[in-house]
DNA sequence: AGCACGCCGACT
DNA sequence: GTCGGCGTGCTC
């Protein structure tokens, strides 16, 4: 230690705290080193000595984070125990919104601030370096002994005094002379070589470029949006309208506002990777294309796009979650579409809901947020209703076009033939259609041939090894895989339990058996299969997008990924082959989001002039969501949801948060579970449930316990879940995740 | 997250 | 007798 600390440069008292990208509870400190005495400022990226080892961190500060938040203060270091920063890196620093987020998101979540900074800055310091692009620029005169050649004369005046640098390429093109020309001159020191700014390949998006015709209440809503835009200020807008309203529309012209007043915009959309067709809307509004983040995006893109958004020249971003956490200069928009999708909220590593960090990026900042739904959370609504949000209703689909038709089947006095899953009512819907030349959809959100195995002989069924799962068989591949992890096994010959042969039977519908059963209903048709396994990736789905667009295509046979925003002008028919598949288990948001999902499949069909049909396939005609879908009456059913939820101090009346404990172990993790049920919190207001164990049990091996906390809307769940996790010690061999505000109850 | 320190099995 | 398994714990 003495030995390093020599080699280190001389540290002056001064002492900054460094956030690094590790799960550390808090920044460390560090020294000053006396060459950086004077130029260390928070956001400044910097490398650090850690252990044996150099990490690369950002200089960071306190920041204000309301008192329930507030994570306890660190512990105090002497002063003769810190080491000294190494070196300040040239990369542009963390902006002070964005190291506010950042310690907002980890208060929130219970994240360690390191986790959420990595998050931020995967592609900011981490990754390859990009090389700086050298330029040119003019250096001394041209001494007397050099000689003035006709090529170094067209170089010199390709490139005046006073010019802008200019690349190798781009000057060797003007002056319509070889590289080594430019060489010569920058030995005699006549060019004088720079480092340029990358250049920004981020057009600006003209908001003038083609306007909208927008009427009546949508004239009105972009009115009221453009309104928050100028007026600069933090607020919420739920922007609610059904398929067809025109709400892209609408909320791109707050985006075309927000470009007149010079400042950046963000736009987070579910599926970011999967929308071609909203880059063309945009594309045909503003005239160039948006500056786009998701996970797939290469590394050059990634860092182009961080740097474009600190210096400003990305005007526009459309990304996924993770785009929150970009380095903006100046945002004055932020919208998030579908604002209802679950997919909104990641699961996994910091577990955080990018809607409601959304709201919190746009507060940070004093910039206005829009939520944007055809049907909105029952969150959303509620903070509409309570005055919190402001809320603008689209009432009518655009054009012209009505809202699709929504009838029930009754499976239970309309039953398919035995063993297949069509119902005769249905079929004859689909033959009926595909006569008439237009197209029809079939919706099961259940990838595979069949959910379950079962052996006739024994009743063994085929489960996963590693979860409280069945395995899902997958005929075309010839295999049995659980949707849960990674696991595979070819479908066997003969029952594993009792050794009888062929007797392994397929139970259930999944999407390649309805496709199997289509194909001997209607033969004639061409059909397409859109799932997440047989479409793979941004460019697939767009082809088969487009095959449908332009009528190749007479029967789509789809799971959730249909039910994305695609516009399908042909599509007039639209049936639900298991419109209660999302209804069981014990989800406390299963019939919202059944009825939200089956709302948005079912807006896919008729959106030309041709009205629309949705057909549901049901054992539970009755159940208040079949009756609201036939009805359309969302807002009722929402509101007796609501209704449901507000005297237990269900979400949105109370707030929740759930503990995960997981171990390889089944007995350690039954014992954590019960050692923190012992030390639940209590009070006025606050409740524990559990320990139970998660409707997973075994996921990936490990067993899984859960204990949900949930308070009155006016208790803060943080403070508790910091001060309950700390009173209980808990071995490494459990783990504990903590999820605030948790959408699913897996 | 790394990486070291630290106590118990099969090898040169 | 050693090399090495990864369990616990520390890093400003």
């Amino acid at each position: 230690m003495v030995q390093s600390s020599l080699l280190e440069p001389l540290p002056t008292r001064k002492r900054v705290a460094v956030l690094l990208p590790l799960p550390f509870p808090y920044p460390l400190d560090y020294m000053v080193p006396a060459g950086l005495s004077d130029s260390l400022k928070p956001g400044d990226v910097v490398t650090v000595p850690l252990g044996a080892r150099r990490e690369t961190g950002v200089v960071w500060e306190q920041t204000a984070l309301p008192p329930e938040l507030a994570p306890p203060a660190p512990p105090e270091i002497a002063a003769s125990r810190l080491r000294a920063v190494k070196e300040k890196l040239d990369l542009p620093p963390v902006p002070a919104l964005l190291r506010q987020f950042i310690d907002w998101v980890a208060a929130y979540t219970l994240a360690p601030p390191g986790m959420v900074l990595a998050m931020a800055l995967r592609s900011h310091v981490r990754g390859t370096e990009m090389a700086p692009r050298a330029g040119w620029v003019r250096g001394d005169d041209p001494p007397p002994s050099l000689r003035l050649t006709p090529a170094r004369k067209a170089v010199l005046e390709a490139l005046g005094a006073g010019c802008a640098p200019m690349t190798t390429a781009q000057l060797t093109e003007r002056a319509g002379v070889g590289a080594a020309v430019v060489r010569g001159l920058a030995d005699a020191g006549v060019l004088r070589s720079v480092v340029m700014a990358a250049a920004s390949p981020f057009a600006m998006p003209d908001p003038g470029y083609r306007l909208p015709v927008l009427e009546g209440e949508q004239d009105f809503a972009a009115r009221e949006l453009r309104a928050r835009v100028a007026g600069k200020a933090f607020s919420v807008t739920l922007l609610e309208g059904v398929t067809g309203s025109g709400k892209t529309e609408i909320y791109l012209e707050a985006v075309a506002e927000c470009l007149q007043a010079g400042r950046q915009a963000l736009v987070l959309l579910p599926e970011i990777a999967l929308s071609a067709q909203w880059m063309d809307r945009f594309t045909k509004r503003f005239g160039a294309r948006p500056a786009v983040w998701h996970s797939e995006i290469g590394q050059r893109a990634r860092r182009l796009t961080w740097n474009a958004c600190a210096d400003g020249s990305a005007r526009v971003v459309v990304g996924a979650r993770s785009a929150l956490f970009l380095p903006f200069r100046d945002l004055g928009l932020v919208i998030v579409d579908e604002e209802h999708e679950a997919i909104f909220k990641q699961e996994e590593g910091v577990v955080y809901n990018a809607r409601d960090m959304a709201i919190v990026r746009a507060r940070l900042t004093g910039a206005p947020a829009v939520l944007v739904s055809a049907t909105p959370s029952l969150e959303t609504l509620n903070n509409a209703e309570t005055g919190r949000y402001r809320h603008l209703v689209l009432p009518s689909r655009h054009g012209g076009a009505s809202m699709p038709e929504t009838r029930l089947i009754d499976m239970r006095k309309e039953p398919p033939p035995k063993g297949q899953f069509l119902s005769p009512a249905l079929v004859e819907a689909v033959k009926g259609t595909l006569a008439r030349g237009e197209q029809a959809m079939l919706f099961l959100n259940r990838r595979g041939y069949a959910p379950l195995t079962l052996c006739r002989a024994c009743g063994h069924r085929m489960e996963c090894p590693h979860c409280t799962s069945w395995l899902v068989e997958h005929r075309k591949r010839r295999v049995l895989c659980c949707h849960y992890c990674d696991y595979m096994e070819p479908v066997p010959e003969t029952c594993p339990t009792c050794g009888a042969e062929h007797s392994l039977t397929a139970i259930g519908p999944g999407i390649e058996r309805i496709t199997e059963e289509s194909q001997a209903e209607f033969p004639e048709a061409r059909v397409l299969v859109m799932a997440s396994d047989t479409i793979s990736g941004p460019a697939a789905t767009a082809v088969a997008v487009a095959k449908i667009a332009r009528r190749e295509v007479d029967l789509i046979i789809g799971t959730q990924i249909v039910a994305k925003g695609w516009h399908f002008p042909h599509l007039t028919l639209v049936g639900v082959v298991d419109a209660d598949l999302g209804l069981g288990g014990a989800d406390l948001r299963a019939g919202e989001r059944t009825m939200q999902l089956l709302h948005q499949v079912g807006g896919r069909a008729g959106r030309a002039e041709a009205p629309g049909e949705v057909l549901l396939q049901s054992f539970a005609p009755d159940h208040p969501v079949m009756q609201a879908l036939v009805s359309g009456d969302f807002a009722a059913f929402m509101a007796e949801e609501a209704e449901q939820r507000r005297p237990g101090f269900w979400p949105p009346f109370g707030r929740m948060a759930a503990l995960i404990i997981s171990s390889e172990n089944a007995d350690a993790a039954e014992n954590a579970a019960r050692a923190l049920g012992r030390a639940a919190p209590y009070g006025e207001g606050i409740e524990v449930l559990g320990p139970t164990p998660a409707p997973l049990a075994i996921l990936r091996g490990r067993h899984r316990r859960r204990l949900l906390l949930r308070t009155h809307r006016t208790i803060a769940v943080q403070p508790i879940l910091r001060r309950w996790l700390a009173e209980v010690p808990l071995t490494s061999a459990v783990r504990v995740d903590v999820d605030v505000d948790p959408v699913s109850f897996l």
